[in-house]
RNA sequence: GCCGACGUAGCUCAGGGGUAGAGCGCUUCCUUGGUAAGGAAGAGGUCAUGGGUUCAAUUCCCAUCGUUGGCUCCA
């Protein structure tokens, strides 16, 4: 083989030379036009790199473009660099922080110093972006030793900058520069600026610099850029769409749930409709706990300080909660509970347990409170009073892989009997540099995270892994799921505790007649009933189905003659058990079933002279149009059989 | 908590230094209509709250409260 030539593996498994310092490019032409103009970067033996740069050795070359997730990404990284090059056109002098690619866009930190900028100078950044795009400016990439890189923006004065080098190894150092903007990055990035066609700078916000909350806080320019008009068009429209899913407007029009100023922040008052679906959520999950062997207790609001001194959440989270309640003369102090598990560790306590006894399962739908910063709080999310699907299991040592699973099991039920298809389950481990924000000893740790790690291996779940994220006590396995927004949250949650049995001397005895400490497993498979209702809306845009809507039918009179009809209709559903009502109102029945569409109820009946004569109702599901004249009797019957579908996935 | 934006009728929003408007909803009347908006009339607002500037503030300024997009936090 000749130095000269190297050999390029492609995705299609064909292998094709080319002399040595081919720029994926090169390789792209050689295939077709076309496909040399949409190459935005190249993963280059499993690296993405820049089109433009030389391949000298033999190579496996996946060419990106705009299709490929990498290639999107590479795209709002250089439309980042795009937006500072903007910026210190307009705005000479400031300095950056740093400037990815997210999920859907970029942003660039930025330090104004003494220059105002706000949301409406944007669209002015905006528009040199775009006068800059039109340059074609080329990305170009240099290698540069670290003392020249902290010459360059030590004399440029970019603070930032000079704290990133710090970090920074001398010979992995790059610089990318573009018409007049060079910037400290190790890259890839696009060709060139001509690639950014469509630009939208979205918002601007606060952040802290390296996300330390201490350090001084910069503005952050969101934006997101496309390579065709048409697509920026279409991203604005599905935004547009999200917001019909946002359940702060869906909770408003359906009438599930509201907050009042006099009530207090973050403290929802659930409405008629919405307190039905929570219950009918609550039903839902409690028949499946009966099942899975769970006992059901019920504890007061509010426990005594010192139950939270012994759990540690005092400790923890005392400064920043809710303050305590006190008696009127003796003072005595009493938080808010927080949390529901240090009252179910004293259920455990009631009596001695002995190793027969367990697992013990108890569950509770538990109202807590928390203080949440007021800049943290989000409708139905993120709210200070709430209520958690909670249990505790306390087992034994030998028992935890098994109830976990069985958990996992329950959690996937839940999930899928509501339809959640897309969520990531994530396995939340303690931060390995900053162990003092947890309790308990290393050991307990390892022991609680492998148990987590084995039992979800074992289950085949496929999992991501985030450090620092476990609550304080141990480690979790969280399962997100994504608002309309694509948005993450934490809806399930699965935790392995061995330090709450330590700290309240929780024991049982085992059959050496010895006392053992059992192990807790709390879990939660909504999360909360707030936050669960919250993703569902934005997941089902507020079309329940029958098991679980509020309102399961309306019977909608064609005129006011048909009324006592209608109401024997009404009757017959309500004796079946279904929730509904009768539209009397004086209005035109297009009207009727408009509004009843509107408010997404599952069955609409319609009923005049025709039905009235045959006893029998007209329908029309939700969403999809007349379905034709069904006889009284056999649509009750096929209703209850619609609800029993419900409760068993995998139906349909 | 921090940075930015916003707060006008039940809802969605327009307006703007001289004490307010639309659509929907609501009430009443007419209409008794067959698969996504029938017609008419009417009621409804201390323009979030408190200060300041001004002859005059809902409008401008400040603060507070609330909402909101992020950041930080999240038992």
């Amino acid at each position: 083989m000749s130095e000269q030539k190297v050999k390029i593996a492609l995705p299609d498994g064909s292998v094709k030379v080319y002399e040595s310092g081919v720029t994926s490019h090169q390789i792209a032409l050689s295939i077709s036009e076309g496909l040399a103009r949409n190459v935005l970067a190249a993963k280059v033996n499993g690296e993405v790199w820049d089109a433009s740069r030389p391949i000298l050795h033999d190579s496996s070359v996946q060419l990106l473009t705009w299709n490929d997730d990498e290639g999107k990404n590479t795209f709002w990284h250089s439309s980042a660099h795009l937006m500072a090059e903007a910026l210190e056109a307009l705005y000479p002098g400031i300095k950056f922080g740093i400037g990815p690619a997210v999920e859907s866009g970029f942003y660039y930190d930025v330090d104004f110093g003494d220059q105002e900028f706000n949301a409406s100078d944007l669209e002015k950044v905006e528009q040199k972006m775009t006068e800059l795009a039109r340059q074609k400016n080329a990305y170009l990439r240099t290698e540069v030793s670290k003392n020249e890189a902290l010459d360059y923006f030590g004399t440029k004065g970019d603070e930032y900058k000079l704290e990133l080098l710090a970090d920074l190894e001398d010979g992995s150092i790059t610089f990318y520069q573009q018409g007049g903007f060079t910037d400290l990055c190790r890259g890839p990035h696009i060709p060139d600026t001509g690639h950014i066609k469509a630009i939208k700078l979205t918002n601007i916000a606060g952040a802290y610099w390296r996300g330390d909350e201490k350090r001084k806080q910069l503005t952050r320019l969101y934006g997101v850029t496309f390579p065709k008009k048409k697509e920026l068009d279409e991203y604005l429209a599905l935004l547009e769409e999200a917001k019909k899913r946002d359940h702060r407007k869906l909770g408003r029009e359906l009438e599930l749930f509201a907050f009042s100023e006099k009530v207090g922040q973050g403290l929802p008052l659930w409405l008629p409709k919405g307190t039905e679906l929570r219950e009918k959520l609550a039903a839902f999950l409690k028949k499946a706990q009966v099942k899975a062997g769970y006992e059901s207790v019920i504890t007061p609001h509010i426990g005594s300080k010192s139950l939270y001194v012994t759990s540690g959440h005092y400790e923890k989270y005392g400064q920043d909660s809710f303050k305590p309640i006190l008696t009127p003369n003796e003072n005595e102090e009493f938080l808010l509970k927080p949390m529901n598990c240090p009252h179910h560790c004293e259920i455990y306590k009631f009596k001695p347990r002995s190793y027969k006894d367990l697992p013990l399962r108890m569950a509770e739908f538990g109202t807590v409170y928390r203080y949440e910063q007021s800049g943290e709080l989000h409708g139905l999310t993120r709210v200070r009073g709430f209520t958690q699907d909670d249990a505790h299991i306390f087992c034994r040592p030998d028992q935890v892989n098994e109830e976990f699973k069985q958990v996992i099991d329950l959690v996937l039920y839940v999930f899928e009997s509501l339809g959640f298809k897309d969520f990531v389950t994530q396995i939340s481990l303690r931060d390995p540099e900053n162990k003092q924000k947890y309790i308990g000893s290393d050991d307990v740790w390892e022991k609680a995270e492998s148990a987590i790690i084995e039992a979800t291996s074992e289950k085949g779940l496929k999992t991501i892994t985030k450090l620092g994220e476990a609550a304080f006590y141990g480690p979790k396995l969280d399962f997100m799921v994504k608002d309309a927004l694509n948005r993450s949250w934490q809806l399930g949650t699965i935790q392995v505790d061995y330090n709450l049995p330590i700290r309240f001397d929780l024991e049982y005895v085992g059959s050496d007649n010895q006392k053992h400490r059992p192990v807790m497993i709390h879990r939660a498979p909504f999360g909360s009933m707030e936050r669960f209702v919250a993703i569902l809306l934005e997941n089902t845009e507020g079309k329940f189905p029958l098991w679980l809507s509020p309102l399961q039918y309306i019977v909608l009179p064609i005129s006011e003659k048909y009324a006592d009809y209608a109401n024997e209709v009404d009757q017959q559903l309500k004796e079946g058990a279904f929730s509904g009502y009768v539209d009397h109102r004086d209005e035109k029945i297009g009207r009727k079933i408009r509004d009843a569409e509107l408010s997404k109820i599952p069955y609409m009946m319609i009923v005049g002279e025709k039905e009235a004569a045959s006893k029998s109702v007209s329908i029309r599901r939700q969403g999809a149009g007349d379905t034709g004249s069904h006889d009284l009797g056999a649509l009750l019957a096929y209703m209850k059989h619609e609800l029993e579908l419900s409760f068993t996935p995998d139906k349909e």
